[in-house]
DNA sequence: ATATCGATTATCT
DNA sequence: GATAATCGATATG
C-alpha cells in the first residue's frame, strides 16, 4: 500500500542529521517530508527516491573537481539547499551533507504529493498537458522542482532545517517501509555505483519498472 | 512498452 | 565549444 497522507505535525530535521555521509543521509531521508510555504499555502510531499553524491571522490558529483561558485553550497555547512540548472531547462534540488568544508550531497529524485496538490498542478500546468496525473507532478528531479517552484535564484542556499524557511524538510514520524538500492540514473560517470535509494513499490518513483528491479538495501551498507 | 530526439543555457575546458 | 544529476513529444513494435 502506498504511504498515505497523515495529519501529524511535521518537525524539521536537525542539522546533525545532514552532517554525515551522503549515503546515510539519503537512506534516512526516505519517508521524510519536503515542505514549501509561500503565499499559495503549504505544499507537502513525501520523499520516495533520492541519490547520494559523494563529493571529491565521486566522478559523477558536481564537486569532483573542487569548489566553484556554482557548487559552493555543497562545500559549506550541512542542511542547505543546492539548486542547479541543467540542460537549459530544469532545476534540481539537493541538500548539502557532511560537516562544513567537506563536500557531499543528496539529490531529490521523486516525491509523493500529500498536500497542496492543486498548487503543484498549477505550477506544472505551465509545462504538461495533464496536471491531473499525480505521477507527472513530482516523479523526477526536474518535475518535483517545478511542482514546488524551486529555482536556483529563489532557493539555492536556503536553510532546509528551519521551519521558518520557505522550503524545508521534516519528519511526521511515519516509518518509511522497505528500501531498495539501485544504480544512479541519467549519469555517464561512475554509473555502476548503487547510490540510488527508493521506497519499494512506491508508484511515484521515477524511471519506470526496470529501474526498480534491483536489490534490497544490504544491512551492512551505509 | 520502449526508443530516439530536440530543447535550451549555465558552467567549465 | 562541449557538456549536462532531464523532460516531453514523437515514432515504432
Amino acid at each position: 500500500m502506498p504511504a498515505l497522507s497523515s495529519n501529524r505535525p511535521i518537525s524539521p530535521l536537525p542539522r546533525t542529521f545532514y552532517a554525515r555521509d551522503p549515503r546515510r543521509v539519503a537512506r534516512e531521508l526516505l519517508g521524510k517530508v519536503l515542505v514549501r510555504k509561500d503565499s499559495h499555502g503549504p505544499r507537502t510531499a513525501r520523499i520516495v527516491e533520492v541519490e547520494a553524491y559523494l563529493g571529491q571522490n565521486d566522478p559523477a558529483a558536481h564537486t569532483f573537481s573542487g569548489q566553484t561558485l556554482r557548487n559552493a553550497v555543497l562545500f559549506g555547512p550541512p542542511g542547505y539547499a543546492y539548486v542547479y540548472f541543467i540542460y537549459g531547462n530544469h532545476y534540481c534540488l539537493n541538500v548539502s551533507c557532511e560537516p562544513d568544508g567537506k563536500a557531499g550531497g543528496v539529490l531529490f529524485r521523486a516525491l509523493e504529493p500529500l498536500t497542496g496538490i492543486e498548487q503543484m498542478a498549477r505550477s506544472r500546468a505551465l509545462t504538461i498537458k495533464n496536471p491531473r496525473d499525480l505521477r507527472l507532478l513530482t516523479s523526477g528531479p526536474g518535475r518535483l522542482a517545478e511542482a514546488f517552484d524551486i529555482t536556483r535564484e529563489r532557493d539555492n542556499g536556503t536553510d532546509l532545517t528551519s521551519s521558518d524557511s520557505t522550503l524545508w524538510i521534516g519528519s511526521d514520524g511515519l516509518p518509511p517501509g522497505p528500501i531498495l538500492l539501485t544504480p544512479r540514473i541519467g549519469i555517464t560517470k561512475a554509473a555502476h555505483l548503487n547510490l540510488r535509494y527508493l521506497l519499494r513499490g512506491n508508484a511515484f518513483v521515477s524511471g519506470g519498472r526496470a529501474s526498480q528491479v534491483r536489490r534490497p538495501l544490504p544491512r551492512t551498507k551505509l
